[in-house]
DNA sequence: ATACCATATGGTAACGTTACCATATCACAT
DNA sequence: ATGTGATATGGTAACGTTACCATATGGTAT
């Protein structure tokens, strides 16, 4: 089955290439008999416009935004900065779109990024809650392909990523519970090393363990727990915590669809939320604010929002000055902590 | 400033087109003085390889899967949907991508979405909640571009859905509740007729005139409300459902989301749930478990696998005989609702 | 009939890159 | 010096469409 062009249809048509051209463009000047042949020609060959071959010739070229995320993807924290990048996106919405890449299974998604990147038809990346590494870099600056982070702030020359520290957010939550008298603190989160490049986990860890550490608290092994993102996988953690001979009397949930698994296993125990166990999330999604979960506000949303109009400007060569800042991270006080 | 091409880079490099295309895609026959050289070149120039132009000679086309979906695209049963999605474009992560749309501040969306259709670079077509017009059935069906719709079951010749009955879900809803005593029953909701081509709620609103019909219950104007998406505009319409002078001992919310809203709602009042009033959603989002939230279960990822999974089917032409069905609508019972 | 304008149609020259063949250059063994 | 194989480079022909100019055709007023 050899690829069928424009010229096959003009000929089996008995027509000139312009006319079938006229034809898929809509165009006013073709009569009606010859637009209705040549359609028919056109179903019976099986005939695929080439999407390359008819934005080339075009005065404005078609453009799309690449999105680079790990499995996070179809989480509600995802969804939520997408509501802030679509919306920094919409004036620009009739000719540039919106691409989405995951990388979820691929074990080798150094490789993967890196062909995305080569083969792609992309006018500009944003990187939402991961690392790229410095060969994947290199490929973007060749190509001369801009590229924003969206997640955390980074100290790095080679690219800029507009976000909230990490580490600051997991020291207040951690600080406002022993603040509230909790010793017995337990972290939940994901996988620190995370396999596809997001550090998220290991940096909101590490201010835990800060806060641990100056509020001269010993870390204690068996209240740190990892495991896949989501409510479910989270809930069993919980549970093993919660089930503990000695258990920890707040919980800090990495992400607030992992604290809604904590609640959910306290319940399962008949473990009175805050009385018994005080919980803390991170994100501050909408629908914390329903549940009425204690949480540190990230600005996801907004953040969303600003690296996507930092990409922008880089596109359309109007980098500001400074870097654009979110509001500092805050814990949001809720229903689910309490004093010990 | 004019565009600067291939070209122009060999120019001013001092060297053929052929290198410089060959250090644009890493190609081992390039003595490291002269990538050094051209790299600089480019950076100088502000070079930008053409997408388009890139991709036409090359031996595998670029492929990407357009989304179309109405201003539900940041939501939790977006995302949820779009697991499923992801989860059959897996086997094609390499060389198809999905590029996703959306319509929501656009009034004029029938020629937003005509133009997408028209100048696009797309595959094929994933329609999330949304009715496609004639005219744009029209067009994709003239590009020889396939399309499948995500969201409900409809009797149509010219395109398939795979979905639920959104009519016997509200049914069902709205049946279970009456079943469980009640008879001031609220619908809350998106509007019905929404402007962008989604028919859902009023589907979902179809059905529950139908079970208050069936079970001779005189509907009450006051019963029912509308307005946008989300947890919080939902509790403001529940807030007034709840401070009607005789209010409603239940709710039907046609969404998880919503039905987020009128638990805060309730609990704003000091009305307990289920005791004082029973709230249904829809969707079975995961979140919905943990919060204990009666509803009616859609399989919002199975969904979105499925209607992903035939598109590829038309894609590569294996189009199965018979439509691939999902489970049938059930109501999850959980703890916001009780006999009144 | 003739001139004229609007509408239809044909066909060639781009569009900016990659593929590929031809050729130059280089290091090294003879 | 000369030959040889590997490496580096140059340049032209696609790729499949749209843009656009040239030209044909048809209808209408003179």
């Amino acid at each position: 089955m050899t690829k069928v062009t424009i010229r096959h249809v003009a000929e089996a048509a008995g027509v000139g290439i312009g006319t079938v051209s006229r034809v898929l463009n809509n165009n006013a000047n073709v009569s009606e008999k010859t637009r209705q042949h040549v359609m028919e020609i056109i179903g019976d060959l099986g005939f695929v416009p080439n999407a390359a071959a008819r934005q080339l010739p075009r005065k404005t070229p078609y453009q799309s935004i690449g999105v680079i995320t790990p499995s996070f993807f179809e989480y509600y924290s995802f969804a939520e900065r997408l509501r802030g990048v679509q919306k920094a996106l919409e004036p620009y919405a009739d000719h540039i779109d919106l691409t989405v890449y995951n990388t979820r299974t691929h074990e080798d998604y150094d490789e993967r990024v890196l062909s995305i990147i080569e083969s792609s038809v992309i006018t500009g990346f944003l990187v939402i809650d991961f690392n790229l590494t410095t060969p994947q870099k290199e490929a973007l600056h060749l190509q001369g392909i801009p590229f924003v982070g969206s997640n955390h702030i980074i100290d790095a020359d080679d690219w800029v990523c507009i976000g909230t520290n990490n580490e600051t957010g997991g020291y207040k939550a951690t600080s406002y519970l022993i603040q509230l008298g909790h010793r017995r603190i337990a972290y939940l989160g994901n996988e620190l090393i995370d396999s596809i490049g997001s550090a998220t986990s290991k940096e909101r860890y590490t201010g835990y363990l800060q806060a641990l550490h100056d509020a001269d608290i010993r870390e204690h092994p068996d209240y740190f727990r990892t495991g896949d993102l989501g409510c479910e996988p989270a809930k069993i953690l919980a549970l093993e915590l919660l089930r503990l001979p000695q258990r920890p009397t707040a919980i800090f949930a990495m992400s607030d669809v992992q604290a809604l698994g904590c609640l959910s296993a306290a319940r399962e125990l008949g473990l009175r939320v805050p009385e018994d166990v005080s919980i803390i999330g991170y994100d501050d999604l909408e629908m914390s604010e329903h549940i009425g979960l204690t949480t540190v506000r990230q600005h996801l949303e907004l953040g969303g929002e600003m690296s996507m109009n930092y990409l922008l400007q880089m596109i359309h060569h109007e980098v500001p000055d400074s870097l654009p800042r979110l509001p500092e991270l805050q814990v949001i006080e809720r229903r689910t902590t309490s004093h010990l």
